[in-house]
RNA sequence: GGCCCCAUCGACUAGUGGUUAGGUCAUCACCCUUUCAAGGUGGUAGCACGGGUUCAAAUCCCGUUGGGGUCACCA
């Protein structure tokens, strides 16, 4: 093991989309084998056929791609520890279960679902573990089931399952890398079935036997898992080799403070990326529910070539994190603060085309489409939205005619003499030749003074009229931005459809 | 219920025997300001409880309480 190379793996089974927690055990995983400079392996844990959906596989590492997470091997893209889809490795999983068998490690039973119900629903009336109660277990590895009746069975062809034997009295003890030792009794252990009557082998048994022979080094899961690490343990044991060292995550939490879940908000990744987060943010988020880099760092904002760097399984916490969607919306603040201007304006220009298939401007079309344009729009905006997407829709008006004005807004800044005023900057605004912030904002000032009024007499009417709200960028350089023939154009149109009192 | 894991502000967390218990989000106030943001300053707010060990405990030990996970031919 020592100087070994070190492979990690995320092994989702194909059921739907990646949850959030999901996301998050990929990315530690990825961390840590980029850290060490070893490999990420993505596997597909098929085994139970009846749960796979169509094209899951597909879109989970669609999904982990888009968050930065490149697998160096999965059944996308191979590798040489193929094939990464365990449906594909049955033959695998039989060979060993026949050793597993011959052993006496293992065993056959014929049990029913009715018989196994109805032994479970006793041993819960009397405040027992419900466990499977061994009657199959062969007479020659402690049990009392003689050989011969086992062997008709088998000769019969009746539908059976195959059972590990976990030894009695014995007690299984392992060093998990965040938790530390943790020690489970073998009789708090059930018999867990290893293949299935269909022929397929359960999670427990394949995920041992690929996580041996696909080399991990490191397995680093949600701490659901915790308690069927003793069986895992077992099955090293028996084969004799040398189990990969463990890392157990604490679980990602809703408010209330249970396991992660639907009907209390969104857990799939899809989601958040429907609602417009972007993959840094969602990436540095899930990063910092439990890790952090410590040593008195406060730092928050985080690449993914930082977190690599910084990256460690000893500084993961071992309590569970609440999912504080908050958090998340300020990081995502920060990175569209940040983000390189040329950058956004590529983000935005196709929403803004998509909506102007929608929707008519009155603006021309080359203007506004255009990356100067749009760049402006970003600078003025970049601290104002909250997603990529409100540079078009928050800011719709710097596109299109406002369809209504702010009701309260004009309520509130509309005088007797706000209609004539309007009318008489209008004329100043026409006659000027250079539409610049500086410039209205000196002809605003000195058209104000005189009248002994403030500018908000004007201002926030003409923020109203050209933008429909009431808040938005500094009013000069909205102004501006629009540009003459716009801004004339809705002051005119706005003068006539509001009229005092509101 | 058995077994296992966990426990610092509302949330994410720093802290590894001696700190005025620190930071971030949220929240509140103020400043800046034409609005909204952004930014700045300051504030409210926390070691679950009880026993030990120690000169000294958020930190170590035990217990209690609370929360979570798990007990499938699902992963």
């Amino acid at each position: 093991m020592v100087g070994q190379r070190v492979r990690t793996r995320f092994a989702p089974s194909p059921t739907g989309y990646l949850h959030v927690g999901g996301l998050r055990t990929a990315l530690y995983n990825y961390l840590y084998a980029k850290k060490m400079g070893g490999d990420f392996i993505i596997r597909i844990e098929d085994t139970d056929q009846s749960r796979k959906v169509e094209d899951a596989q597909k879109n989970l590492i669609k999904t982990l791609e888009w968050a930065g997470i490149i697998a160096d091997e999965s059944p996308e893209h191979g590798g040489s520890y193929g094939p990464y889809v365990q449906s594909e490795r049955l033959g695998l999983y039989d060979k060993y279960c026949k050793q597993l068998l011959s052993d006496n490690h293992a065993y056959y039973c014929f049990a029913t679902h009715e018989e196994l119900e109805e032994n479970r629903q006793l041993q819960i009336k009397q405040g027992l573990q419900p466990k499977y109660n061994r009657k199959w277990l062969p007479e020659e590895i402690g049990g009392s089931m003689p050989a011969s009746v086992i062997k008709k069975k088998l000769d019969e062809g009746g539908p059976y399952v195959i059972r590990m034997k976990v030894p009695d009295y014995i007690s299984v003890w392992f060093e998990d890398i965040i938790r530390g030792p943790v020690e489970f009794d073998s009789a708090t252990i059930d018999d867990q079935v290893l293949m299935k009557s269909d022929g397929f082998p359960t999670y427990h048994f394949a995920s041992v036997i690929d996580d041996h022979f696909m080399e991990f080094t490191h397995i680093i899961r949600g701490e659901e898992w915790l308690s069927s690490m003793p069986k895992h343990l077992l099955l090293y044991e028996f084969f004799g080799w040398e189990p990969p060292k463990v890392a157990h995550l604490p679980l990602l939490l809703n408010a209330d403070r249970s396991k992660l879940s639907k009907r209390q908000g969104d857990v799939a990744v899809e989601d958040y990326i429907r609602k417009g987060y972007s993959n840094d943010a969602i990436i540095n988020f899930v990063a910092m529910l439990g890790w952090n880099e410590g040593e008195g760092s406060e730092q928050e904002v985080y690449s993914m070539e930082q977190l690599i760097e910084k990256f460690s399984l000893e500084r993961v916490g071992k309590a569970g994190a609440v999912f504080n969607i908050e958090k998340l919306n300020w990081l995502e603040k920060q990175y569209i603060k940040n983000r390189p201007t040329e950058k956004l304006v590529s983000v935005i220009k196709p929403l803004l085309l998509a909506e102007l298939e929608q929707k008519k401007s009155l603006m021309p079309l080359e203007i506004i489409t255009s990356d100067a344009y749009l760049e402006k729009v970003v600078e003025l905006m970049r601290e104002r939205v909250g997603f990529e997407y409100e540079f078009v829709t928050f800011s719709s008006y710097f596109y299109f005619e406002p369809e209504s004005y702010d009701e309260e807004a004009v309520k509130k800044r509309w005088t007797p003499d706000t209609h004539e005023l309007l009318q008489e900057f209008l004329i100043i605004l026409q006659t000027l030749d250079d539409f610049s912030a500086e410039n209205i904002e000196t002809e605003l000032k000195k058209f104000v003074e005189p009248k002994s009024m403030k500018a908000a007499v004007l201002i926030h009417p003409l923020r109203i009229l050209a933008s429909g709200v009431s808040f938005g960028p500094s009013l000069y350089h909205l102004l501006e931005v629009l540009g003459q023939e716009t801004v004339i154009r809705r002051i005119k149109a706005g003068n006539e459809k509001i009229s005092f009192p509101v």
